[in-house]
DNA sequence: ATCAAAAATTAGGCTGACCTAAATTATGAT
DNA sequence: ATCATAATTTAGGTCAGCCTAATTTTTGAT
């Protein structure tokens, strides 16, 4: 029988979603890592997952692990919840984007159904976060987009922001400053030829921007023109 | 030094907070039955909460238990966030007056200073929750209201609802369909001399309500001319 | 004042989720 | 192919917060 499902469990789904979203396995180190907790730890949690009924998630000796449909479902569920408080405490709260991670990522374990009814209706079901990333419907659907990374702009090229999936708030705050948000309409100045490090060019604040090269990686757009 | 306080004795401190208002102790098994668990437990748990530094309360063998000033303190601010909650959802997210204890209950514990003082100021800085109750503001001072129970009333004499301070969902829905809520104006029709039930004639709806004994203590009005 | 019933406490245990240390298995540079 | 190193798992332990059963203390009816 479905058990109710703690918040940590929560916790983990989410990040096995994560790190398995590109096709591959959560390793047991990078899961302790980014759950700041001792990969013994770690490894006494997914085996207990992977004896549910059902499964949450398959795992198999020094192989890492990867969700099953039925773990996916649940990761998917946070998800929503998670992306649907941080769009609604920036529009109806006055957050700024670097503050609501921290926030969500507490509130999303107390949000009901109803709540999350609410929110969404309230938003007039909104399909993605303040960082771009897309909203799971109420089905837990999500929406394909086209996108690139930012990194693979050609010099002189234009192009504009999908998604800036970055949870630092420091990082944010510094993007925020030159404009640098979803939407944003960018053009790549110059790339220096040793590290990869570019200089763009927000259309909107006219600022110019330094990127490094692996938060040109991170952030998402889509060519113009 | 002040220790993270955990969602469990969050609840602890309500419920003596609770229970202690009217001057007295709160008694190991009503605390026990309130929060759903053994008396044993509560004896644990309140005799470490005396032993804190400082401690949230005082304890006497078989006395009950009593809030100090610094208990009062963080019960205070958790009723506070949990009323603060409760008019937002009927005021922002279309909530009904029945519905918002069981999600406050939840949501108090996961919400930040910030967030108390976002909702705090989108509502205005509001001085009651949707049953009446005051909201403690932010110095968790709480306005002191002369108010008299509805049972007090004599036969022809008018007044206006204050507090409605039920947690019972279908008590609740029974009297909103009365239209008895904070704010509407009444006129006690007649008492059966047996057991003090009462009739009663909400202004605003023109309807008429039946008000058990039990239930005509709990509300409470303030008397009109 | 007595004493049965009610209330509270003590003693001893359990479980979930974490930990460290030790042992095992996998990996990649040579 | 070997082997040092990294990654993972196993073994054994801690702690918070609950439990039941047994014991002690208080209370109130007579």
């Amino acid at each position: 029988m479905p058990q109710k499902i703690s918040e940590n469990i929560q916790d983990y789904l989410k990040r096995i979603y994560e790190f398995t979203l590109s096709g591959g396995r959560a390793s047991t180190n990078q899961l302790a890592q980014a759950l700041g907790i001792s990969a013994a730890s770690v490894t006494n949690m997914v085996q207990k997952l992977s004896k549910t009924e059902p499964p949450y998630l398959t795992y198999e000796k020094h192989q890492g692990v990867k969700l099953t449909a039925f773990g996916q479902q649940a990761a998917l569920k946070i998800i929503r919840r998670h992306r649907l408080i941080e769009i609604y405490l920036v529009e109806k709260l006055g957050y700024t984007w670097d503050e609501v991670h921290a926030e969500a990522e507490i509130l999303e374990h107390a949000m009901s159904s109803l709540l999350e009814k609410r929110i969404d209706a309230a938003l007039d079901h909104p399909k993605f976060d303040p960082h771009g990333d897309p909203i799971p419907d109420i089905n837990l659907e999500i929406p394909e987009i086209e996108q690139t990374a930012l990194s693979s702009l050609k010099i002189g090229n234009k192009g504009h922001v999908l998604r800036v999936p970055n949870e630092d708030p420091q990082v944010l705050r510094y993007l925020g400053k030159f404009g640098i948000r979803p939407g944003a309409h960018i053009k790549l100045i110059s790339r220096t030829p040793y590290d990869q490090t570019m200089r763009i060019k927000i259309t909107e604040t006219g600022n110019e921007a330094i990127i490094g090269p692996s938060l040109g990686k991170k952030i998402s757009i889509a060519k113009d023109s």
